[in-house]
DNA sequence: CGCCGAGTTGAACTGAATCAAGAAACGTGG
DNA sequence: CCACGTTTCTTGATTCAGTTCAACTCGGCG
């Protein structure tokens, strides 16, 4: 879940016409695991989600991905593995497909696109770890509280499910959790 | 917690060199929550690790960083934020200092050093997803195992409460999974 | 020796998971 | 616009993994 950060608008706009666009429905999927991911996905409409199945065959949802924001397995695309990952539409959805041989020509080529990937890997990186905190350190309800705090969008537009195998917890869970908070306000 | 990832190793080297060192003594700071951190820290000899507090002023590491390694804030560094991280020495250790100008002035002028850097990047990345996916789906039985099996040798270097600590589990938890997997293997 | 920090063990507790059953909301076709 | 089935959410009862707190053991080391 990284957002474009502002840099170099204009070239990334004018980069992402000459990439081509896949539209998919939902809950369609544009990487599953097991499959080498060659692109990062840039959502312009629509809103995808990545996740992985763990071994009792549970699904744990990684990221989000809505509008204007990239997704990719940089673990597959840049170390050339396959993916252990799924990146499926939640809403019908339209994406730009950046494929990595175009990232590596832009890298040399186009000055300031190396900083911008750098940023993107950077954000990326300060996404992962304050999850790493929050999972180490906060209850169901800290974690929650945070999600609401920032990503409102997404909390009305994907089912809670989603959010509370985002958050790491159970479904009942969050009910629970949610259930708890609005009677500590009244 | 990055390794060494092998490419431009001559380079790394003659880098390094140019580098100053630091040497700290067991239990010593190299970075404390609050400050900039302005360095990437490259451990020559010993072992440093990279911890927080919570708000209840429990520690939690987030990774050993052994002989090899580098260690650094990217978020306070990049983004020029105070750090919320303590990076602490837990041997005697002599510790290269990169400094972030260095590294921007290698990433334009030394060819292949910006590769270097994104390789770095990259590892760390896939560190961080790993370490969000043990703590999604992993007891901490499997956790510890994994550890074991990827860090054996930080294992017998660092207090239990610390490799506990990394595994978001209490001393005495992870006491009582050390001996639940000794007598099942007998 | 006796202390001290690290690790272990026990007993009670707790946050969250699980399993199972209902209630609401939702959209699709008649 | 309503009726129906499906999916989503809630609620309750129970269980469980891991925490907490306190006491105890062990191995250095001054």
């Amino acid at each position: 879940m990284i957002s474009n950060s502002g840099i170099d608008e204009h070239e990334v706009s004018s980069i992402l016409k000459s990439c081509s666009i896949r539209k998919v429905k939902k809950n369609q999927f544009l990487l599953k695991a097991g499959e080498y991911c060659k692109t990062t996905f840039f959502v312009e409409t629509g809103l995808l989600r990545q996740f992985h199945l763990d071994n009792s065959g549970k699904e744990h949802i990684i990221s989000f991905a809505p509008e204007s924001w990239f997704v990719t397995d940089r673990e597959s695309t840049y170390f050339d593995n396959p993916s252990t990952y799924f990146i499926q539409a939640l809403e019908d959805s339209e994406v730009a497909l950046i494929n990595e041989e175009l990232i590596q020509v832009l890298s040399r080529e186009l000055i300031g696109f190396s900083d911008f990937n750098n940023r993107l890997l950077h954000n990326h990186i300060r996404h992962l770890q304050n999850r790493i905190r929050l999972l180490l350190s906060a209850s169901a309800e800290e974690r929650y509280l945070q999600f609401v705090a920032m990503y409102p969008d997404i909390l009305r537009r994907v089912p809670q499910a989603m959010v509370a195998s985002y958050l790491g917890i159970t479904p009942e869970s969050l009910s629970r959790v949610r259930r708890s908070i609005s009677t500590k306000s009244i």
